[in-house]
DNA sequence: AAAATTGTTAACAAAACCATAACACCAACC
DNA sequence: GGTTGGTGTTATGGTTTTGTTAACAATTTT
């Protein structure tokens, strides 16, 4: 599922800069100038990251950092202009997890982005695990169905333990449709989830790319019994 | 005399933070952002204290403590942001003296390097006349892969047993992809570890070094059986 | 200061990838 | 049995990704 980050930022060319690239990565990106409005959105929307600023008209950026940091825990990179302000940032008194000193690189500021939401990666499957009691799917591990194993780490599919050469589109094609074994996915869906919601293409390239699957996994691949066709709806991978 | 205190932060703006807070308690400051250099500056200046931060571009302060450990004796505070590392720098495995999670204050900071350089002005006390005039013998934490061997504590790799020059960028992505065997590494993921988070340059970057690389560990480098090319993505070491 | 070494970038070549179109096929409904 | 709409299949050309080399800049050594 995308991420969602809150940009908290006053001055607009930045501000909309930030979230144009933020979504380029397709991260749900909501938005504010205000302090105050920063807080009533972190509640309401509960964002996986906020990226803010510390200069804001109003409550300053370390209000609203020390006041999210009472009620809950999603990271905070906090972005300033003077480098006096660090030690309060990072400190207990503010307690960001994260800082970047302005200007900065809006690479810089990505690679920081991403590192702090991976962090949230680990924790969430953690979480989510312990809730559920449904049968834990790790998500790093490898998914094993008979003699085909599709591993994660590796981006590697395996039959009878013979590496099959993939494409990057049919890797993460075949490991979408595996994770949601036995539920039929709507080419829609599928496009969302593996082309990514910016797709604006032909949902017949979902059934080219499950020709090709079929061909690498299907021992008869006409009569496809792994990936099978959910006529009306779309595909449904059964182990 | 003024305690020396080495500073190795990778980040530019915490590292002079440090630096600036360190000398106001009048300790003079050796600063650098890199591992290697860290190593070296060790050994020359001598210094009373390192203050090391565990994520560095190229070595990362697990390995800098570890060497530092085997040759000399002066303590370790390490710097992590993440809680889970905790176990390994106090533990044997790495063994540093004190550690703070970011984020932290400064004023903590201070407090826990001042406690640390009282231990040093005793046992200064009692072992300025008995000096070991042992070597340090430089123990060995080898990566071995069939003919290939990657050896941390000389620096050095050996295809063969015959050692091979690498150039230091070489050495430290290719014991980075070692140490991540078996794993996809996105080039972005590379990049922030080998080159640090502050790089900003063009991927293709890796691409370059990745072959000059192949060019010294493969039989025939275009034909790559070690550092695998994972179409899509980066690279996959596979031992 | 010259020379060697090293890291980075640019430019081009080569390979892989993928969306789409066009047509064939099939299954359900009338 | 024919019609219709959904799906299967294949070929293709444009695009993207990666490989490779060389040149340049920066650094270190001599």
């Amino acid at each position: 599922m995308a991420y969602k980050v809150l940009v908290v930022e006053d001055d607009v060319t930045l501000q909309e800069t930030l979230a144009y690239n933020l979504a380029r990565q397709e991260y749900d990106v909501v938005k504010t100038g205000n302090g105050r409005t920063a807080l009533t959105l972190a509640r309401k929307e509960k964002p996986d990251l906020i990226i803010l600023d510390v200069m804001l008209p109003g409550l300053d950026g370390f209000e609203v950092c020390r006041i999210l940091r009472q009620e809950m825990s999603m990271p905070v990179l906090m972005l300033t202009a003077r480098a006096e302000e660090i030690d309060k940032i990072v400190g207990l008194e503010v307690g960001a997890d994260d800082y970047l000193t302005k200007p900065f690189s809006m690479r810089e500021l990505m690679a920081r982005a991403k590192a702090l939401l991976r962090r949230v990666e680990l924790t969430r499957e953690e979480t989510t695990a312990a809730q559920t009691d449904q049968p834990p799917k790790p998500q790093t591990a490898v998914l094993t169905f008979g003699n085909l194993a599709i591993d994660d780490g590796r981006r590697e599919v395996r039959l009878n333990d013979k590496p099959i050469r993939m494409k990057p589109k049919e890797f993460d094609l075949l490991q979408f449709l595996a994770r949601h074994q036995g539920i039929a996915l709507s080419r829609d869906l599928i496009l969302e989830r593996v082309w990514g919601w910016s797709y604006d293409g032909n949902s017949r390239t979902v059934d080219v790319h499950v020709r090709w699957l079929r061909e690498k996994i299907e021992p008869e691949p006409s009569k496809a019994t792994r990936i099978v066709t959910v006529r009306g709806v779309g595909y449904r991978f059964d182990g």
